[in-house]
DNA sequence: TTAATTATTTGATTTATATCAAATTTAATA
DNA sequence: TATTAAATTTGATATAAATCAAATAATTAA
């Protein structure tokens, strides 16, 4: 049983519950330590539960037709990993996998849609954060077939820096070469490359995993016209 | 002002609403008809109200970093187009564009947000509404990268016979060539090349944008494999 | 520390698809 | 119906990126 009540990393929608519904969720709640690495959800597994990243950095993918996973997103601490599970589908359709040492609460099913039913503005807060999401998917969705890899490199990049490590312009990449091919829809090969190209200009300095940005203002272009 | 109470083609959510509130929802509901090719939502433009597909067959859109439309999704009657818009952001994320002759609904911003905290049964079900669309994305984001032309020409001509035509085999296109290679990510050249071929190996045929399906396994099997 | 994996880089080559340009067909309009 | 415009097809060419293969580099295990 996990402690809602003095969680410092509640999402919006638990912040909407009163006293006695926050027990409810306490007594139905369960949390587990991820290693970098360790599989949080696994695709094709039978689930019954809710995830939600307390700390640490996860990545959600996907298989496709060839059988090769496709990154679908990299997920903060304070968000649901795959909130999908509310469906009836009891299989799950993606992968998560721990970045970092990771922190991941899981409140059962049928407990989170009590709450859902019991409290509306619980549930209106789940719809925003699905919305919210639908569009950063359009984005995404949009954009990754309008730009050539040298772009989409720059855009993780720029993801990481700004969205995870808080505009750093040093920071340690949580992901291999193949992981940034599979987030970016392409070859560990062509990562390196465009790694090397945007090095090459002065743009980034990379060494191992150790990512600095030299010319952000030219990074960003690169990002922007592809 | 509409009449939702005899509507035949009340979304899920609406169905969860008692007498009162879905007369709350017909005083706040406009209805228009768009002719094929018009647009009902456009990117950019500012919006306070939630659209609902009643009839006719719709398509979702998104410029891209190269000021290009790719196309998101097609939209079939008794869903929303662009529930996104409950969310404070005013200016619409996306274009929606009639393929037919549309009916639409227009509900207020606020009045649906009311629904929302007032029915939970309302909510719930446009919450499954948007994961079920989130499962979508993800199978669809990731099949685009791993299928080449032929494959993804096929995975749309599969869609079209099966989920838009209920499994006709002949059926009229209501995309252009330009539109279906802004849905699959290639060049209008490029999708007339893929049809073409598929044609010469008398797996389809098309004359304008009558298409016809001859081989239905071997087009499903070009599906699979890319 | 050395050996053995595993990940990454580099180079050569191939290939699918984009791009460009022109021809043809289809639809729209006077 | 003739004229104009728009959409589609076709062919030639260019190119970004995939693939293949081998060489380094970095981890991990013995």
């Amino acid at each position: 049983m996990q402690n809602c009540e003095t969680c410092i990393i509640r999402s919006k929608a638990v912040n909407m519950l009163n006293p006695k519904e926050l027990r409810f969720l306490m007594e139905s709640c369960a949390e587990t330590t991820y290693n970098p690495r360790e599989s949080i959800i696994k695709e094709g597994m039978l689930s019954s539960h809710i995830a939600y990243l307390k700390s640490g950095l996860a990545m959600v993918s996907k298989k496709g037709v060839k059988g090769v996973d496709q990154i679908l997103k990299i997920v903060q601490p304070g968000n649901y990993l795959g909130l999908q599970t509310i469906l009836f589908e009891k299989v799950n359709q993606f992968s998560v996998t721990a970045l970092d040492k990771c922190v991941v609460c899981f409140i059962d099913n049928l407990s989170f849609k009590e709450l859902i039913s019991r409290n509306n503005q619980f549930a209106n807060e789940l719809l925003l954060f699905l919305c919210r999401e639908e569009l950063t998917y359009f984005e995404r969705f949009v954009n990754i077939h309008q730009k050539q890899i040298a772009g989409r490199i720059a855009d993780i990049i720029l993801f990481f820096s700004e969205k995870i490590y808080s505009n750093a312009l040093t920071f340690e990449m949580p992901l291999s070469r193949g992981d940034i091919a599979a987030l970016v829809c392409t070859t560990r090969e062509s990562v390196t490359r465009a790694i090397k190209d945007l090095s090459e200009i002065k743009t980034i300095r990379v060494t191992g995993r150790k990512f600095e940005i030299l010319d952000l203002a030219r990074l960003k272009k690169i990002n922007q016209s592809g």
